[in-house]
RNA sequence: GGGCCCGUGGCCUAGCCAGGAUUAAGGCACCGGCCUUCGGAGCCGGAGGUCCCGGGUUCAAAUCCCGGCGGGCCCGCCA
């Protein structure tokens, strides 16, 4: 208590903009000079536009942020888009921030994925895609129906073994599996009958597709001429891929191919380096690192974050048949990030799923004697997103992609601006990608998300659209009142009500973006931004702006309508929702 | 079996890390109002809560600790 009331004195000296301090009980009640804190908020943002509330903290730092990374093997489905969406959040706070920042996409063309869509694409005489389809979302199809297929002739093999062997138990769970996949498969066919039926007849007389499989990414992986087929099915997928991330309003600076790194021979320097560690071993045959030693020294746990009761197994380097693992490949994948831009972070914007190799990756570069980057390597975490009832899978073909969420919603959106002053062109698109970007970010990365179609196509749900609106609201008032009078604006007016609420959100501003900045938490924007918009919302309701007769109020309600415009303009740009003057 | 994450009105989401002054906040759905005035994709009001459960720490717990329960993910020569 006695505390307390020292406090109140010591801060009564200073003169931050406080009328008064007094202690109450164990409470500090600070009351504020609101016309001198109105003023300097106020002119503040006039002074630094779009600059106000940009965060100093990550200032001069050179990063790399890694994200969708999408396998070219299917249609960017929506967990992807939540990566992509968040990627995007992240790559533009820091940039805001005053960062120097780069955007890659890795594409992993090399691993086992691309290889049954490799293998499928040349058992069916390398197709291309019908009239209308983007190549991504077909040869999606193709990828699901030749793994789908390969696990069903496996299945069908055991089973008649176990058939002949007696054991019905066994039996009846693998009628039970093959009934699921064939369920898949016919829901396949049903979009691409004719490739279906060929790729059975191909792959059923195949004595070991698995192996062919095998055999064709080692092929890929030496740089053999047979496997061409691979990359140019890849390229295909990707280049749908990059019309997706374009409707979302993504871009990337710079595409990775993994196949390239390993021609580069990045992949055989990592191998070599690794032989030569003290952490290296074989492991069931086939090279390895292990990592028990490093594990032992709590520190070094500490600086590479490595979750305390992880219990990290050695990490296989090489196959049997001498291809290397993903995570083998990310290694020499994470040095090239950072050497070509010279970066002081790289962040990997991945799946929460992926945090064991992830950690993995982070020992194996510190085993290697790349202290620095283990240690500047941020495994970006995001939970999974699954539908109502099931979760998605590539490899079935069970997915929602990005493409048609968008589509749906722009149709719409534009049900909803009929008979509105709207002006044509992309308008549409730009309000329901912001919707659906809206979605992925008002949520805390830390919690799954169940997407429901229905749900996103709910126009009363339409949350982003909220903020869009409410800018171009503000922005439609000043536009109809000219130039704001700055010099003749009442400060002294500023105390009462909602427009008090005004200035002190706008005030917080700069607080909220440093948080959001260092914490890269979209969530804390997101919700900022709808306090922001509900209270001007409310006060525009309240007090007309336009019509008040008094010049210096007038004045100050202009000034207050700019800044709450350019707040919400700064925050939705860093979050990546579309800034429309009039929607 | 072990590890990590999540659990807040019917549904979804903040608050939890840095315990107090928030009477537990916002959206959807529900009920009732507001279009002669600056953009109704809006505003105002109402109803709706064991903050998963049980202990513990504390003057004070949605928040910290321990133990459960429920859900998700991981524990591959997949990524």
């Amino acid at each position: 208590m006695e505390l307390a009331a020292k406090l109140a004195e010591d801060l009564r000296a200073k003169d931050l903009f406080l009328k008064d301090v007094k202690s109450a009980g164990v409470y500090l009640n600070f009351f504020v000079k609101y016309p001198d804190y109105s003023k300097k908020v106020l002119t503040s943002v006039k002074e630094l536009g779009e600059g106000y509330g940009r965060p100093v903290i990550w200032e001069g730092k050179r990063i790399v942020v890694e994200y969708v990374s999408a396998n070219p093997v299917h249609p960017l489905h929506i967990g992807s888009g939540r990566n992509a969406v968040l990627g995007d959040f992240i790559y533009r706070i820091l940039k805001f921030s005053g960062a120097e920042v780069q955007r890659r996409y890795y594409v992993d063309d090399v691993g086992l994925q691309v290889a049954y869509l490799g293998y499928g694409y040349i058992k069916l005489g390398k197709p291309n895609p019908p009239a209308g389809m983007k190549p991504d979302h077909y040869y999606g199809l193709i990828y699901a129906a030749t793994t789908t297929i390969i696990d069903i002739l496996k299945l069908k093999k055991e089973l008649d073994v176990k058939k002949s062997s007696g054991n019905n138990e066994r039996v009846l769970e693998l009628s039970r599996q093959i009934d699921e996949l064939m369920s898949d498969l016919a829901r396949i066919k049903e979009k691409i009958p004719e490739e279906i039926d060929a790729l059975l007849n191909a792959l059923s007389r195949v004595e070991d597709p698995e192996s062919e499989v095998n055999e064709l990414m080692r092929k890929y992986e030496a740089g053999d001429k047979d496997s061409e087929p691979v990359r140019e099915v890849a390229s295909k997928v990707v280049e749908g891929i990059r019309k997706t991330l374009e409707s979302l309003g993504i871009e990337m600076d710079v595409w990775d191919w993994e196949s390239d790194l390993i021609r580069s021979g990045m992949v055989d320097k990592v191998l070599r380096e690794a032989r030569e560690s003290l952490h290296f071993t074989e492991h069931k045959g086939v090279p390895a690192l292990q990592f028990e030693g490093l594990l032992k020294d709590p520190a070094l746990r500490k600086k590479l974050r490595i979750p305390e009761g992880l219990d990290i197994p050695p990490l296989i380097l090489v196959r049997k048949n001498g291809s290397t693992l993903y995570t083998t490949r990310d290694i020499a994948y994470t040095l090239k990030k950072f050497r070509e831009f010279d970066a002081d972070l790289v962040i990997n914007v991945i799946a929460v799923e992926q945090t064991l190799p992830q950690a993995q990756l982070r020992l194996a570069l510190h085993a290697l004697g790349h202290a620095r980057e283990a240690e500047s390597l941020i495994h970006y975490k995001y939970e999974m997103v699954n539908l109502p009832g099931t979760s998605m899978s590539g490899r079935r073909g069970r997915y929602v992609t990005v493409d048609e969420v968008l589509e749906k919603m722009t149709t719409l959106v534009q049900e909803l601006m009929k008979g509105k002053k709207s002006e044509a062109g992309d308008k549409a698109l730009k309000i329901a990608r912001s919707a659906f970007k809206y979605m992925m970010l008002s949520a805390s990365p830390s919690k799954t998300l169940v997407f429901d179609l229905r749900k996103a196509l709910d126009t009363n749900q339409l949350s982003g659209p909220y903020l869009q609106y409410t800018y171009a609201r503000a922005n439609s008032v000043l536009e109809k009142a000219g130039e704001v009078e700055w010099d003749t604006v009442d400060f002294s007016a500023t105390s009462q009500g909602l427009r008090r609420r005004l200035i002190w959100l706008i005030g917080k501003f700069p607080s909220v973006m440093s948080k959001v900045a260092s914490e890269l938490h979209p969530e804390d924007l997101v919700h900022f931004l709808n306090e922001v918009a509900d209270a001007f919302n409310a006060w525009y309701d309240k007090e007309p702006i336009l019509k008040e007769g008094d010049r210096g109020v007038r004045a100050l309600k202009l000034a207050i309508t700019a800044s709450v415009k350019t707040v919400l303009g700064t925050g939705m740009s860093v979050l990546g929702l579309d800034v429309l003057r009039r929607i």
